[in-house]
DNA sequence: TTACAAACCTGACTTAGATCATGTTTTTTA
DNA sequence: TAAAAAACATGATCTAAGTCAGGTTTGTAA
Protein backbone atom coordinates (compact mmCIF):
# COMPACT_ATOMS: atom_id res chain seq x y z
CA UNK A 1 0.00 0.00 0.00
CA UNK A 2 2.90 2.51 0.72
CA UNK A 3 6.45 2.42 1.63
CA UNK A 4 7.32 2.32 5.45
CA UNK A 5 10.85 4.07 6.13
CA UNK A 6 12.86 5.10 9.54
CA UNK A 7 14.66 8.00 8.21
CA UNK A 8 13.42 10.97 9.08
CA UNK A 9 13.81 12.15 12.37
CA UNK A 10 11.67 14.96 14.32
CA UNK A 11 14.43 17.04 14.68
CA UNK A 12 14.93 17.54 11.01
CA UNK A 13 11.22 16.95 9.77
CA UNK A 14 10.13 19.91 6.86
CA UNK A 15 7.22 20.33 9.08
CA UNK A 16 9.28 21.64 11.87
CA UNK A 17 7.71 24.53 13.64
CA UNK A 18 4.35 23.71 12.36
CA UNK A 19 3.29 20.20 14.36
CA UNK A 20 2.31 19.98 17.86
CA UNK A 21 5.53 17.84 18.98
CA UNK A 22 7.91 20.82 17.86
CA UNK A 23 8.35 22.72 21.25
CA UNK A 24 9.43 19.78 22.83
CA UNK A 25 12.66 19.78 23.90
CA UNK A 26 15.56 17.42 22.63
CA UNK A 27 15.32 14.18 24.75
CA UNK A 28 11.46 14.02 24.04
CA UNK A 29 11.68 14.76 20.88
CA UNK A 30 13.48 11.72 20.55
CA UNK A 31 11.56 9.65 22.19
CA UNK A 32 8.43 10.96 19.68
CA UNK A 33 10.93 10.08 17.02
CA UNK A 34 10.96 6.38 17.99
CA UNK A 35 7.83 6.02 18.10
CA UNK A 36 6.36 6.83 14.97
CA UNK A 37 6.38 5.30 11.82
CA UNK A 38 7.08 7.38 8.39
CA UNK A 39 4.79 6.65 5.43
CA UNK A 40 5.03 7.93 1.88
CA UNK A 41 1.51 7.98 -0.01
CA UNK A 42 0.91 8.64 -3.78
CA UNK A 43 -1.08 11.00 -4.91
CA UNK A 44 -4.84 9.15 -4.48
CA UNK A 45 -4.41 6.46 -1.99
CA UNK A 46 -6.07 6.48 1.51
CA UNK A 47 -4.68 7.02 4.84
CA UNK A 48 -7.73 5.68 6.40
CA UNK A 49 -11.69 5.21 5.38
CA UNK A 50 -14.48 6.42 6.85
CA UNK A 51 -16.05 3.81 9.33
CA UNK A 52 -12.91 1.97 9.86
CA UNK A 53 -11.61 2.20 13.94
CA UNK A 54 -8.57 4.60 14.31
CA UNK A 55 -5.22 3.29 15.29
CA UNK A 56 -3.75 6.11 15.69
CA UNK A 57 -2.78 9.40 14.72
CA UNK A 58 -1.27 10.86 11.43
CA UNK A 59 1.44 14.05 11.38
CA UNK A 60 1.79 15.28 7.76
CA UNK A 61 5.44 16.47 7.25
CA UNK A 62 4.99 17.19 3.83
CA UNK A 63 2.24 17.64 1.11
CA UNK A 64 -1.69 17.70 1.06
CA UNK A 65 -4.67 15.48 2.00
CA UNK A 66 -8.11 15.67 1.63
CA UNK A 67 -10.68 14.66 4.25
CA UNK A 68 -14.20 13.77 2.88
CA UNK A 69 -17.36 12.70 3.58
CA UNK A 70 -19.44 10.61 1.02
CA UNK A 71 -23.52 10.79 0.86
CA UNK A 72 -25.77 8.21 0.36
CA UNK A 73 -25.86 9.35 -4.01
CA UNK A 74 -21.98 8.89 -3.09
CA UNK A 75 -21.49 12.46 -3.71
CA UNK A 76 -17.77 13.25 -2.11
CA UNK A 77 -17.83 16.43 -0.18
CA UNK A 78 -14.21 17.79 0.81
CA UNK A 79 -14.73 19.10 4.72
CA UNK A 80 -11.00 19.87 4.96
CA UNK A 81 -8.01 20.06 3.24
CA UNK A 82 -5.21 19.23 5.41
CA UNK A 83 -1.38 20.08 4.78
CA UNK A 84 2.45 20.62 6.39
CA UNK A 85 1.95 20.72 9.92
CA UNK A 86 -1.18 19.41 10.30
CA UNK A 87 -2.70 16.33 12.12
CA UNK A 88 -5.50 14.19 10.93
CA UNK A 89 -7.32 11.16 12.94
CA UNK A 90 -6.88 12.59 16.02
CA UNK A 91 -10.59 13.14 16.42
CA UNK A 92 -11.19 10.06 16.90
CA UNK A 93 -8.78 8.20 19.08
CA UNK A 94 -9.99 11.00 21.59
CA UNK A 95 -13.75 11.11 21.28
CA UNK A 96 -13.19 7.09 20.38
CA UNK A 97 -15.67 6.79 17.42
CA UNK A 98 -14.82 5.21 14.27
CA UNK A 99 -13.20 7.63 11.23
CA UNK A 100 -16.77 9.75 10.15
CA UNK A 101 -14.39 10.37 7.17
CA UNK A 102 -11.70 9.24 4.73
CA UNK A 103 -8.18 11.10 4.08
CA UNK A 104 -6.34 10.57 0.71
CA UNK A 105 -3.45 12.16 -0.45
CA UNK A 106 -3.60 14.94 -3.09
CA UNK A 107 -0.36 14.62 -4.20
CA UNK A 108 3.18 12.85 -2.68
CA UNK A 109 2.76 12.94 0.73
CA UNK A 110 4.86 12.34 3.50
CA UNK A 111 3.07 10.76 6.53
CA UNK A 112 4.30 10.44 10.40
CA UNK A 113 1.81 8.14 11.91
CA UNK A 114 2.31 7.98 15.92
CA UNK A 115 0.42 5.15 17.65
CA UNK A 116 -3.00 5.69 19.58
CA UNK A 117 -1.75 4.35 22.66
CA UNK A 118 1.66 6.78 22.35
CA UNK A 119 -0.65 9.99 21.64
CA UNK A 120 -3.06 9.44 24.44
CA UNK A 121 0.41 8.55 27.01
CA UNK A 122 2.05 12.32 25.13
CA UNK A 123 -0.91 14.23 26.30
CA UNK A 124 -1.09 12.59 29.52
CA UNK A 125 2.70 13.40 30.49
CA UNK A 126 3.48 16.66 27.98
CA UNK A 127 1.16 19.28 28.72
CA UNK A 128 2.89 21.58 26.00
CA UNK A 129 1.67 18.60 23.41
CA UNK A 130 -1.91 18.81 25.00
CA UNK A 131 -2.06 22.55 24.54
CA UNK A 132 -1.06 22.00 21.08
CA UNK A 133 -3.68 19.58 20.06
CA UNK A 134 -6.07 21.72 21.66
CA UNK A 135 -5.01 25.03 20.17
CA UNK A 136 -5.31 22.66 16.26
CA UNK A 137 -8.76 21.42 16.98
CA UNK A 138 -9.76 24.79 18.16
CA UNK A 139 -8.78 26.16 14.73
CA UNK A 140 -9.97 23.53 12.86
CA UNK A 141 -13.24 23.95 14.55
CA UNK A 142 -13.62 27.55 13.91
CA UNK A 143 -13.00 27.49 10.12
CA UNK A 144 -15.38 24.75 10.42
CA UNK A 145 -17.61 27.23 11.88
CA UNK A 146 -16.77 29.91 9.11
CA UNK A 147 -17.87 27.54 6.76
CA UNK A 148 -20.81 26.59 7.90
CA UNK A 149 -22.11 30.02 8.20
CA UNK A 150 -20.41 31.01 4.65
CA UNK A 151 -22.75 28.48 3.61
CA UNK A 152 -25.74 29.87 4.51
CA UNK A 153 -24.76 33.63 3.97
CA UNK A 154 -22.91 33.79 0.71
CA UNK A 155 -23.44 32.59 -3.20
CA UNK A 156 -21.79 30.39 -4.79
CA UNK A 157 -19.42 33.07 -6.57
CA UNK A 158 -18.67 34.80 -3.12
CA UNK A 159 -17.40 31.22 -1.81
CA UNK A 160 -15.43 30.57 -4.59
CA UNK A 161 -13.52 33.96 -4.08
CA UNK A 162 -13.36 33.08 -0.34
CA UNK A 163 -12.00 29.43 -1.38
CA UNK A 164 -8.98 31.10 -3.43
CA UNK A 165 -8.55 33.48 -0.63
CA UNK A 166 -8.17 30.61 1.85
CA UNK A 167 -5.70 29.03 -0.68
CA UNK A 168 -3.75 31.81 -0.81
CA UNK A 169 -3.03 32.01 3.15
CA UNK A 170 -2.34 28.04 3.28
CA UNK A 171 -0.46 27.64 -0.12
CA UNK A 172 -0.01 31.11 -1.59
CA UNK A 173 4.07 31.68 -2.81
CA UNK A 174 4.57 35.05 -4.17
CA UNK A 175 6.21 34.85 -7.76
CA UNK A 176 6.73 37.89 -9.97
CA UNK A 177 4.27 40.15 -8.67
CA UNK A 178 1.68 37.13 -8.36
CA UNK A 179 0.53 34.82 -5.94
CA UNK A 180 0.71 30.84 -7.08
CA UNK A 181 -1.37 28.84 -5.14
CA UNK A 182 1.07 25.94 -4.73
CA UNK A 183 -1.48 23.09 -4.33
CA UNK A 184 -3.81 20.90 -7.53
CA UNK A 185 -6.77 20.44 -7.01
CA UNK A 186 -9.09 19.69 -9.55
CA UNK A 187 -12.67 21.75 -10.58
CA UNK A 188 -14.78 18.79 -9.62
CA UNK A 189 -12.61 18.66 -6.20
CA UNK A 190 -13.01 22.40 -5.34
CA UNK A 191 -16.89 22.29 -6.61
CA UNK A 192 -17.27 19.43 -3.66
CA UNK A 193 -15.36 21.69 -0.98
CA UNK A 194 -17.37 25.23 -1.65
CA UNK A 195 -20.30 22.50 -1.88
CA UNK A 196 -21.43 23.40 -5.65
CA UNK A 197 -22.15 21.41 -8.96
CA UNK A 198 -18.52 21.60 -11.31
CA UNK A 199 -19.84 23.00 -13.91
CA UNK A 200 -21.18 26.02 -11.92
CA UNK A 201 -17.94 26.51 -10.06
CA UNK A 202 -15.79 26.25 -13.66
CA UNK A 203 -18.38 29.10 -14.87
CA UNK A 204 -17.04 31.22 -11.91
CA UNK A 205 -13.73 30.42 -12.58
CA UNK A 206 -14.04 31.52 -16.59
CA UNK A 207 -15.92 34.68 -14.85
CA UNK A 208 -12.62 35.23 -12.53
CA UNK A 209 -10.52 35.13 -15.18
CA UNK A 210 -12.58 37.55 -17.48
CA UNK A 211 -12.34 39.91 -15.06
CA UNK A 212 -8.40 39.58 -14.46
CA UNK A 213 -8.47 38.35 -10.57
CA UNK A 214 -6.65 35.07 -11.67
CA UNK A 215 -4.50 33.58 -14.10
CA UNK A 216 -4.11 30.03 -14.87
CA UNK A 217 -1.68 27.81 -16.47
CA UNK A 218 -1.68 24.44 -17.30
CA UNK A 219 -3.52 23.60 -13.75
CA UNK A 220 -1.69 25.90 -11.49
CA UNK A 221 -3.92 29.18 -10.41
CA UNK A 222 -2.38 32.05 -9.61
CA UNK A 223 -3.80 35.28 -8.32
CA UNK A 224 -3.21 38.75 -9.86
CA UNK A 225 -5.76 40.55 -8.21
CA UNK A 226 -6.33 39.95 -4.27
CA UNK A 227 -8.26 43.33 -3.64
CA UNK A 228 -10.63 42.35 -6.16
CA UNK A 229 -11.01 39.11 -5.38
CA UNK A 230 -11.59 40.30 -1.32
CA UNK A 231 -14.33 42.89 -3.10
CA UNK A 232 -15.88 40.06 -5.05
CA UNK A 233 -16.08 37.86 -2.21
CA UNK A 234 -17.79 40.35 -0.55
CA UNK A 235 -15.35 39.83 2.80
CA UNK A 236 -14.90 42.58 5.95
CA UNK A 237 -11.64 42.12 7.24
CA UNK B 1 -26.37 42.30 33.35
CA UNK B 2 -26.64 39.36 35.00
CA UNK B 3 -26.46 38.22 38.61
CA UNK B 4 -23.69 36.85 40.07
CA UNK B 5 -23.33 34.16 42.90
CA UNK B 6 -20.78 31.96 44.58
CA UNK B 7 -23.26 29.42 45.75
CA UNK B 8 -23.14 26.50 43.19
CA UNK B 9 -20.94 23.68 43.82
CA UNK B 10 -19.03 21.87 41.42
CA UNK B 11 -20.44 18.88 43.36
CA UNK B 12 -23.50 19.13 43.06
CA UNK B 13 -23.75 20.89 39.48
CA UNK B 14 -26.72 20.30 37.46
CA UNK B 15 -24.52 19.06 34.47
CA UNK B 16 -21.98 16.69 36.91
CA UNK B 17 -20.40 13.88 34.69
CA UNK B 18 -21.04 15.61 30.99
CA UNK B 19 -18.60 18.43 32.03
CA UNK B 20 -14.74 18.34 31.42
CA UNK B 21 -14.03 18.66 34.80
CA UNK B 22 -16.31 15.90 36.31
CA UNK B 23 -13.86 13.58 36.64
CA UNK B 24 -11.31 15.48 39.13
CA UNK B 25 -11.04 14.29 42.80
CA UNK B 26 -12.89 16.02 45.58
CA UNK B 27 -10.13 18.69 46.44
CA UNK B 28 -9.10 19.51 42.56
CA UNK B 29 -12.86 19.58 42.00
CA UNK B 30 -13.11 21.81 45.39
CA UNK B 31 -10.32 24.28 43.54
CA UNK B 32 -12.19 24.48 40.56
CA UNK B 33 -15.18 24.92 42.33
CA UNK B 34 -13.44 28.31 44.25
CA UNK B 35 -12.01 29.48 40.60
CA UNK B 36 -15.23 29.91 38.88
CA UNK B 37 -17.94 32.40 39.17
CA UNK B 38 -21.66 31.65 38.47
CA UNK B 39 -23.74 33.51 36.32
CA UNK B 40 -27.87 33.36 35.32
CA UNK B 41 -28.42 34.71 31.92
CA UNK B 42 -31.92 35.44 30.65
CA UNK B 43 -33.61 34.70 27.23
CA UNK B 44 -31.81 36.82 25.22
CA UNK B 45 -28.74 37.80 26.86
CA UNK B 46 -25.44 37.10 25.52
CA UNK B 47 -22.47 36.08 27.06
CA UNK B 48 -20.01 36.93 24.42
CA UNK B 49 -19.83 39.03 21.10
CA UNK B 50 -18.32 38.36 18.23
CA UNK B 51 -14.87 40.28 17.59
CA UNK B 52 -14.44 40.62 21.24
CA UNK B 53 -11.32 39.39 22.99
CA UNK B 54 -11.76 36.21 25.60
CA UNK B 55 -11.28 36.50 29.22
CA UNK B 56 -12.02 33.01 30.17
CA UNK B 57 -14.20 29.93 29.37
CA UNK B 58 -17.94 28.90 30.03
CA UNK B 59 -19.16 25.99 31.33
CA UNK B 60 -23.27 25.51 31.00
CA UNK B 61 -24.73 23.79 34.14
CA UNK B 62 -28.35 24.45 32.64
CA UNK B 63 -29.54 25.73 30.04
CA UNK B 64 -29.16 26.31 25.83
CA UNK B 65 -26.98 28.86 24.54
CA UNK B 66 -27.10 29.54 20.94
CA UNK B 67 -23.80 30.31 18.91
CA UNK B 68 -24.03 32.44 15.92
CA UNK B 69 -22.54 34.58 13.12
CA UNK B 70 -23.49 37.21 11.66
CA UNK B 71 -22.66 38.14 7.88
CA UNK B 72 -22.44 41.57 5.94
CA UNK B 73 -26.25 41.98 5.53
CA UNK B 74 -26.95 41.20 9.14
CA UNK B 75 -28.34 37.41 8.37
CA UNK B 76 -27.44 35.26 11.36
CA UNK B 77 -26.89 32.32 11.08
CA UNK B 78 -26.40 29.53 13.71
CA UNK B 79 -22.96 27.13 13.68
CA UNK B 80 -23.54 25.32 16.85
CA UNK B 81 -26.37 24.74 19.78
CA UNK B 82 -24.55 24.30 23.12
CA UNK B 83 -26.35 22.94 26.17
CA UNK B 84 -25.60 21.37 30.05
CA UNK B 85 -22.22 19.82 30.25
CA UNK B 86 -21.03 21.77 27.09
CA UNK B 87 -18.16 24.07 27.04
CA UNK B 88 -18.16 27.73 25.53
CA UNK B 89 -15.52 30.12 24.54
CA UNK B 90 -12.62 27.39 24.90
CA UNK B 91 -11.45 27.94 21.27
CA UNK B 92 -10.71 31.43 21.36
CA UNK B 93 -8.40 31.04 24.71
CA UNK B 94 -6.45 28.06 22.61
CA UNK B 95 -5.87 29.79 19.72
CA UNK B 96 -5.66 33.25 20.99
CA UNK B 97 -7.91 34.78 18.71
CA UNK B 98 -10.94 36.96 18.97
CA UNK B 99 -14.28 35.45 19.17
CA UNK B 100 -15.32 34.75 15.88
CA UNK B 101 -19.05 34.18 17.09
CA UNK B 102 -21.36 35.49 19.25
CA UNK B 103 -23.10 33.42 22.03
CA UNK B 104 -26.93 34.26 23.28
CA UNK B 105 -29.18 32.32 25.99
CA UNK B 106 -32.02 30.78 24.43
CA UNK B 107 -33.92 30.22 27.69
CA UNK B 108 -33.00 31.04 31.47
CA UNK B 109 -29.35 29.49 31.75
CA UNK B 110 -26.91 28.79 34.43
CA UNK B 111 -23.28 29.27 33.47
CA UNK B 112 -20.08 28.95 34.74
CA UNK B 113 -17.04 31.36 34.02
CA UNK B 114 -14.10 30.61 34.70
CA UNK B 115 -10.77 32.55 34.20
CA UNK B 116 -8.48 32.01 31.17
CA UNK B 117 -5.24 31.92 33.27
CA UNK B 118 -6.80 29.24 35.85
CA UNK B 119 -7.75 27.12 32.69
CA UNK B 120 -4.67 27.07 30.94
CA UNK B 121 -3.14 26.31 34.86
CA UNK B 122 -5.81 23.75 34.77
CA UNK B 123 -4.86 22.51 31.26
CA UNK B 124 -1.32 22.16 32.30
CA UNK B 125 -1.65 20.19 35.44
CA UNK B 126 -4.40 17.81 34.90
CA UNK B 127 -4.60 15.76 31.78
CA UNK B 128 -7.88 14.70 32.58
CA UNK B 129 -9.18 18.11 32.21
CA UNK B 130 -6.94 18.50 29.10
CA UNK B 131 -8.34 15.10 27.60
CA UNK B 132 -11.61 15.72 27.93
CA UNK B 133 -11.28 19.33 26.44
CA UNK B 134 -9.52 17.47 23.12
CA UNK B 135 -12.86 15.12 23.16
CA UNK B 136 -15.12 18.01 23.10
CA UNK B 137 -13.23 19.68 20.52
CA UNK B 138 -12.82 16.50 18.82
CA UNK B 139 -17.00 16.03 19.14
CA UNK B 140 -17.87 19.51 17.60
CA UNK B 141 -15.46 19.58 15.13
CA UNK B 142 -17.09 16.09 13.63
CA UNK B 143 -20.22 17.19 13.82
CA UNK B 144 -19.55 20.90 12.26
CA UNK B 145 -18.10 18.63 9.79
CA UNK B 146 -20.65 16.27 9.44
CA UNK B 147 -22.44 19.65 8.81
CA UNK B 148 -20.86 20.51 6.58
CA UNK B 149 -21.28 17.48 3.44
CA UNK B 150 -24.79 17.69 4.89
CA UNK B 151 -25.14 21.33 3.29
CA UNK B 152 -23.37 20.08 0.24
CA UNK B 153 -25.04 16.35 -0.25
CA UNK B 154 -29.05 17.31 1.40
CA UNK B 155 -31.48 19.77 0.71
CA UNK B 156 -33.59 21.26 2.85
CA UNK B 157 -36.37 18.87 3.77
CA UNK B 158 -33.63 16.56 4.38
CA UNK B 159 -31.46 18.83 6.80
CA UNK B 160 -34.58 19.68 8.26
CA UNK B 161 -35.72 15.65 9.03
CA UNK B 162 -31.92 15.46 10.17
CA UNK B 163 -32.00 18.57 12.61
CA UNK B 164 -35.30 17.19 14.42
CA UNK B 165 -33.09 13.65 15.17
CA UNK B 166 -30.05 15.68 16.64
CA UNK B 167 -32.26 17.68 18.60
CA UNK B 168 -34.00 14.51 19.42
CA UNK B 169 -30.65 13.34 20.67
CA UNK B 170 -29.34 16.42 23.04
CA UNK B 171 -33.07 17.52 24.17
CA UNK B 172 -35.45 14.55 23.24
CA UNK B 173 -37.46 13.28 26.35
CA UNK B 174 -39.78 10.36 26.31
CA UNK B 175 -43.38 11.67 27.16
CA UNK B 176 -46.55 9.35 26.42
CA UNK B 177 -45.22 7.18 23.82
CA UNK B 178 -44.02 10.14 21.99
CA UNK B 179 -40.53 12.21 22.15
CA UNK B 180 -40.78 15.92 23.28
CA UNK B 181 -38.30 18.58 22.27
CA UNK B 182 -37.24 20.13 25.23
CA UNK B 183 -35.56 23.29 23.68
CA UNK B 184 -37.44 26.04 22.63
CA UNK B 185 -36.04 27.85 19.47
CA UNK B 186 -38.25 30.05 16.63
CA UNK B 187 -39.14 28.80 12.98
CA UNK B 188 -36.40 31.82 11.98
CA UNK B 189 -33.88 29.92 14.41
CA UNK B 190 -34.39 26.16 13.56
CA UNK B 191 -34.20 27.90 9.85
CA UNK B 192 -31.12 29.83 10.07
CA UNK B 193 -29.23 26.38 11.92
CA UNK B 194 -29.96 24.44 8.55
CA UNK B 195 -29.42 27.46 6.27
CA UNK B 196 -32.82 28.06 4.70
CA UNK B 197 -35.70 30.81 4.63
CA UNK B 198 -37.74 30.66 7.39
CA UNK B 199 -40.85 30.68 5.12
CA UNK B 200 -39.34 27.19 3.40
CA UNK B 201 -38.38 26.04 7.10
CA UNK B 202 -42.16 26.23 7.95
CA UNK B 203 -43.94 24.87 4.56
CA UNK B 204 -41.51 21.31 5.17
CA UNK B 205 -42.88 21.79 8.89
CA UNK B 206 -46.36 21.30 7.62
CA UNK B 207 -45.45 18.92 5.20
CA UNK B 208 -43.84 16.72 8.36
CA UNK B 209 -46.70 17.48 10.51
CA UNK B 210 -49.59 16.41 7.92
CA UNK B 211 -47.19 13.21 7.09
CA UNK B 212 -47.74 12.40 10.82
CA UNK B 213 -43.71 12.21 11.68
CA UNK B 214 -44.45 15.15 14.40
CA UNK B 215 -46.63 17.16 16.50
CA UNK B 216 -46.83 20.49 17.85
CA UNK B 217 -48.36 21.47 20.77
CA UNK B 218 -48.04 25.68 21.16
CA UNK B 219 -44.35 25.79 20.57
CA UNK B 220 -43.27 22.73 21.54
CA UNK B 221 -42.52 19.95 19.02
CA UNK B 222 -42.93 15.99 19.07
CA UNK B 223 -41.64 13.52 17.68
CA UNK B 224 -44.21 10.43 16.80
CA UNK B 225 -42.78 8.82 14.28
CA UNK B 226 -38.99 8.43 14.60
CA UNK B 227 -38.59 5.89 11.82
CA UNK B 228 -40.59 7.87 9.57
CA UNK B 229 -38.37 10.44 10.06
CA UNK B 230 -35.32 9.21 9.57
CA UNK B 231 -36.32 7.70 6.06
CA UNK B 232 -37.42 11.52 5.29
CA UNK B 233 -34.29 12.67 5.88
CA UNK B 234 -32.31 9.66 3.53
CA UNK B 235 -29.95 8.67 6.40
CA UNK B 236 -28.36 5.52 6.93
CA UNK B 237 -26.92 4.91 10.08
C1' DT C 1 -58.36 44.07 28.27
C1' DT C 2 -56.67 46.17 24.84
C1' DA C 3 -53.16 46.99 21.53
C1' DC C 4 -48.77 46.36 19.61
C1' DA C 5 -45.29 43.42 18.15
C1' DA C 6 -43.34 39.24 17.25
C1' DA C 7 -43.88 34.96 15.36
C1' DC C 8 -46.26 31.97 12.29
C1' DC C 9 -48.37 30.67 7.95
C1' DT C 10 -49.72 30.45 2.86
C1' DG C 11 -49.85 31.79 -1.94
C1' DA C 12 -47.63 33.78 -6.21
C1' DC C 13 -43.60 34.82 -8.45
C1' DT C 14 -38.61 34.80 -9.44
C1' DT C 15 -34.03 33.18 -9.72
C1' DA C 16 -29.59 30.98 -8.59
C1' DG C 17 -27.68 27.21 -9.52
C1' DA C 18 -28.42 22.10 -10.70
C1' DT C 19 -28.82 18.97 -14.35
C1' DC C 20 -28.32 17.33 -19.00
C1' DA C 21 -26.13 17.19 -23.33
C1' DT C 22 -22.24 17.64 -26.16
C1' DG C 23 -17.73 18.98 -27.56
C1' DT C 24 -12.76 20.01 -26.54
C1' DT C 25 -8.58 19.63 -24.16
C1' DT C 26 -5.41 17.40 -21.13
C1' DT C 27 -3.65 13.44 -18.79
C1' DT C 28 -2.82 8.71 -18.25
C1' DT C 29 -1.92 4.24 -19.71
C1' DA C 30 -1.08 0.56 -22.94
C1' DT D 1 2.80 7.53 -29.78
C1' DA D 2 -1.76 6.13 -30.04
C1' DA D 3 -5.88 5.33 -27.72
C1' DA D 4 -8.66 5.65 -23.76
C1' DA D 5 -10.02 8.18 -19.94
C1' DA D 6 -10.21 11.89 -17.14
C1' DA D 7 -10.84 16.69 -16.70
C1' DC D 8 -12.40 21.02 -18.61
C1' DA D 9 -15.69 23.96 -20.87
C1' DT D 10 -20.18 25.99 -22.60
C1' DG D 11 -24.96 26.15 -23.98
C1' DA D 12 -29.91 24.88 -23.02
C1' DT D 13 -33.24 23.62 -19.86
C1' DC D 14 -35.37 22.83 -15.33
C1' DT D 15 -36.38 23.12 -10.50
C1' DA D 16 -35.63 23.75 -5.52
C1' DA D 17 -35.82 27.13 -2.76
C1' DG D 18 -35.55 32.22 -2.12
C1' DT D 19 -38.19 36.48 -2.08
C1' DC D 20 -42.22 39.30 -1.70
C1' DA D 21 -46.72 40.18 -0.16
C1' DG D 22 -50.50 39.35 2.37
C1' DG D 23 -52.75 37.20 5.98
C1' DT D 24 -53.56 35.00 11.13
C1' DT D 25 -52.15 33.70 15.53
C1' DT D 26 -49.59 34.17 19.73
C1' DG D 27 -47.11 36.56 23.13
C1' DT D 28 -46.31 40.68 25.89
C1' DA D 29 -46.40 45.20 27.60
C1' DA D 30 -49.34 49.19 28.83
Amino acid sequence: MSRHNQHLECENCPSKGKGIFCELEGLALKDVSEHKVDNTYKKGQTLFVQGNPPFGMYCISQGNIKVTQVGEDGKESIVRIATEGDVLGHRSIFTDQYYNATATALDETKVCFIDKKYILKLVQESPTVAANLIAKLGRDLGAAESRISSFYQKNVRERLAELLLLLKESHGVEEDGRIRLNIKLTREEMASIIGTASETLIRFMTELKQEGFIEQEGKVIFITDEKGLIEFANISY
